[in-house]
DNA sequence: TTCCTTGCAAATACTTTGCAGACTG
DNA sequence: CAGTCTGCAAAGTATTTGCAAGGAA
């Protein structure tokens, strides 16, 4: 279960679990797409959970160093977003510009081309981005 | 010569020459990498050039209305970056993690992954980012 | 002389920080 | 009970907006 591997790294990192970081593991477990720190809050909230934004963005940064969540920046939105990391593969996104919908791209196409850029640009890559916009079929 | 283009870009659309934006435009034009907002703003004023931070964005944001102007948003840094796009190649980036230098990749594996993007998902794709962090010679 | 553009101030959006009281282990 | 975590207020950073004065065509 979930919940064990993250007391396990809450511990081993001198923290504590609390009522807000299952509150935010658990909607993000149940979620399907990546939340922004303002949505997680907004739904926490609708669900009766109290929790201060300023929590919400402190918990996704504690999971986000102990390699339990991903942050991502998509394309021109301004703000982050978060995701599960739990044994899902790394993947990509393409978001809907009229309705806001992600979906995840379950392809990365980029090892050998990151083998190219190391050879031509002499950096040593450490990691990318890539992320897709368009119109989804709803909104074409 | 560029200043012409622009000179018709800016006619069509019922605006004006300017001093300012001049002034940017001959500084994306000079540089190499593309520049923040705020980069815009302290190197024009090393150059002697009266220029308010706003008027900074205000620039940027119809010179990229002209298409003119690509505004980048590079992974995790929190601002915006442009450059010219005055025929330039659609490329991407690698910045150094460490000097913050960035690289043009002058390549793009894409197309066919968009068109199976749109096969497997429906969307019609739109656009991309694709943006490399990691360690350059200097750095490593 | 029209009306677009600028600078300044203020507002907005997202995120982080300081601190005293609340809670976990 | 020690030390972490939370909520509230406030600060910080990037960007946008309102408005009156200045400037281009």
């Amino acid at each position: 279960m979930l919940e064990t591997a993250i007391r396990k790294g809450l511990r081993e990192t001198g923290r504590r679990m609390t009522r807000t970081r299952k509150a935010v593991l658990a909607l993000l477990e149940r979620t399907h797409e990546p939340l922004s720190a303002s949505e997680i809050f907004a739904q926490l909230q609708q669900a009766q959970v109290a929790i201060d934004l300023v929590t919400v963005y402190r918990t996704v940064n504690v999971l986000k160093e102990l390699g339990l969540v991903l942050q991502l920046d998509l394309f021109q939105e301004g703000q982050s977003r978060y995701e599960l990391k739990e044994g899902r593969k790394h993947h990509h996104h393409i978001r809907c510009q009229i309705c806001g919908r992600i979906v995840d791209l379950l392809l990365c196409p980029l090892k050998k081309l990151t083998k190219l850029i190391e050879e031509r640009t002499q950096f040593v890559v450490d990691d990318h981005t890539l992320e897709f916009t368009g119109f989804c079929p709803k909104c074409q």
